[in-house]
DNA sequence: TTGACATGAAACCAAATGGTTGTATATAAT
DNA sequence: ATTATATACAACCATTTGGTTTCATGTCAA
């Protein structure tokens, strides 16, 4: 069962309905059906869904019964996370230099 | 100059080539023209590109004489930091787990 | 002022995306 | 055995996306 790879994880969370179909999983497992009465589209768009989303290995899905029982996977959010590292040191940098500037002009008010 | 917001952080991202351009950024201020010269591809698309990324606030530009200097903005990804937060949680018990096994399998190997 | 340069904007296009409906198959319940 | 349920899969469709080419405009340099 290797990853076709065709979708990454910056893709796979692109679509609001993902990030929600994720967010449903990250409380517990649930079917197929269970999650399409959450939303209002069929149940084969949501299916297509939980396939870009598996693909992205950020669900897995296994058949019990009759129904296919899907749950979260969050390993692959490392990967963004490594990758929103990187950008953090800029946004940081702009708070340093705030509140460098806050403290001197605290200083030069307040003596 | 109010944003379209017809493109969001998720969406901005989701393209490899878009990210590229981010990362560009973030070292300097470069001009579409330079942009381009580290792809293979029209000015007009990088073009296109960077209006998607406007569009998120992530990046901005300004005209300065005949040509258009774009900077990175990183601060909308504060909100992607955010949804990521919301996750950590789960993946963090993984590792929690983990590093659990690996100190009580140290502390029976060395004492 | 004339030409080269940098961009803007419009028209166009193929492929991908996000949805639908219809049909088939496997399992559960009566 | 029959019916209802849960899903799979294929075909189809409209819109969006990511690219192109062409033409117009503004600015810099000679």
């Amino acid at each position: 069962m290797s990853a076709a790879e065709k979708y990454d994880v910056f893709q796979a969370i692109a679509d609001p309905t993902r990030r929600e179909v994720l967010h449903l999983l990250a409380t517990k497992e649930r079917s197929i059906a269970e999650i399409t009465t959450h939303f209002d589209m069929s149940r084969t768009a949501i299916a297509k869904h939980l396939h870009v989303l598996a693909d992205a290995e950020l669900v897995s899905g296994t058949k019990v019964g009759r129904e296919k029982i899907y749950m979260l996977q969050p390993e692959p959010l490392t990967e963004l996370k490594q990758w929103l590292a990187f950008y953090e040191q800029f946004w940081n940098n702009k708070l340093t230099k705030l509140k460098y500037v806050v403290e001197k002009e605290m200083m030069t008010d307040t003596e």
